[in-house]
DNA sequence: AATCTAAGCAACCGCTCCCTG
DNA sequence: CCAGGGAGCGGTTGCTTAGAT
């Protein structure tokens, strides 16, 4: 299978992005929608006429990364930390799956947050060869969080198991975080605010939208966001289906964690959930 | 004030997945 | 069923900026 040319195409627009083709893309968004970024740089030569010469993955990149309405910029709350940090420690290294429970956070804020600072912090924290998710993927080539000890000897059969449980048990307790800083997290509070932007934004566009650019932008902005945000809260489940520009994503993984959700939540319910039964868990727990 | 270094982050690259014909 | 192509994801790079010397 070839890769796509598109990149490749001679003429297409690299590096950071400039003011004004933050402009075009908003405005192409704002009249057909995310997806479809093959066609971005054909469709705002045929809209705007002025042509976006960039690559269609520089597009979708830059809307989901910073221009998608909703996101949530500046330093990550003890909560968020938290609650990445299991999931981390649930899901590996799956960014894009990580961040459907941070709506407000992209998955590249949340891996570059990760490398830069939880990483090191865990590091410091945890003793060499307790470090939760580390490498997670690196030696099963999955998601595997219990195989995350991948840089020391081999554990023992019995030991490894015990640290599964640990795993499991750290799962259930990202699970619940999340369920239930859905309820008491500013995203919650916020559902409104996004809805009321998302019927703005779904309002037919004024004819005078290009006459201002700025406040354009800055309505877009708020906008989408919305979709994601206000259909994505609580739930898993609903949370794909007003963002088209995560539904793909979602969809990929939403049956496995609709399982995986169901299965933890069911297990903690049933065992009323205990403490924490390996000395990793206290060391990851001592970090908040 | 100038230079060096490290941290943070935006963007790119290359791969895989999945849809469509 | 298969191949092609678009979309998405995770890893990595490199630029910018802040802090240290």
């Amino acid at each position: 299978m070839g890769r796509s040319p598109c990149c490749d195409k001679e003429g297409m627009k690299k590096g950071p992005w400039t003011p004004e083709e933050d402009l075009l893309l908003v405005s192409y968004i704002q009249g057909h929608g995310p997806g479809n970024w093959k066609a971005v740089p054909i469709n705002t030569v045929v809209m705007l006429a002025v042509g976006l010469m960039r690559c269609s993955k520089s597009c979708r990149l830059r809307w989901t990364n910073y221009l998608r309405p909703g996101i949530k910029r500046g330093s990550f709350t003890e909560q968020e930390e938290k609650l990445i940090i299991h999931l981390q420690a649930l899901l590996g290294n799956r960014w894009a799956a990580i961040a459907t429970y941070l709506p407000e956070r992209t998955d590249n804020d949340i891996k570059n947050y990760w490398n830069t600072h939880l990483k090191k912090k865990l590091q410091r924290k945890i003793p060499k060869g307790h470090q939760l998710g580390e490498e997670a993927t690196s030696v099963s080539g999955g998601h595997d969080a219990s195989l995350s000890m991948d840089c020391q000897p081999p554990i023992p059969k019995g030991q490894w198991e015990r640290r599964l449980q640990a795993d499991i048990h750290l799962a259930k307790q990202a699970l619940r975080d999340a369920i239930s800083l859905s309820n008491t997290h500013p995203y919650a509070s916020s559902t409104e605010n996004i809805a009321r932007l998302l019927q703005e934004w779904m309002k037919p566009p004024p004819s005078t939208k290009r006459t201002d650019p700025a406040n354009s932008a800055v309505d877009c902005s708020t906008s989408t966001a919305a979709a994601a945000a206000s259909s994505s809260l609580l739930m898993p489940e609903t949370r794909a289906s007003g963002a088209s520009e995560i539904k793909a994503s979602v969809g990929k993984i939403q049956t496995p964690l609709s399982i995986l959700e169901t299965w933890l939540l069911n297990e903690s319910m049933e065992q009323g959930d205990t403490a924490p039964m390996d000395p990793i868990l206290d060391d990851s727990a001592a970090l908040f």
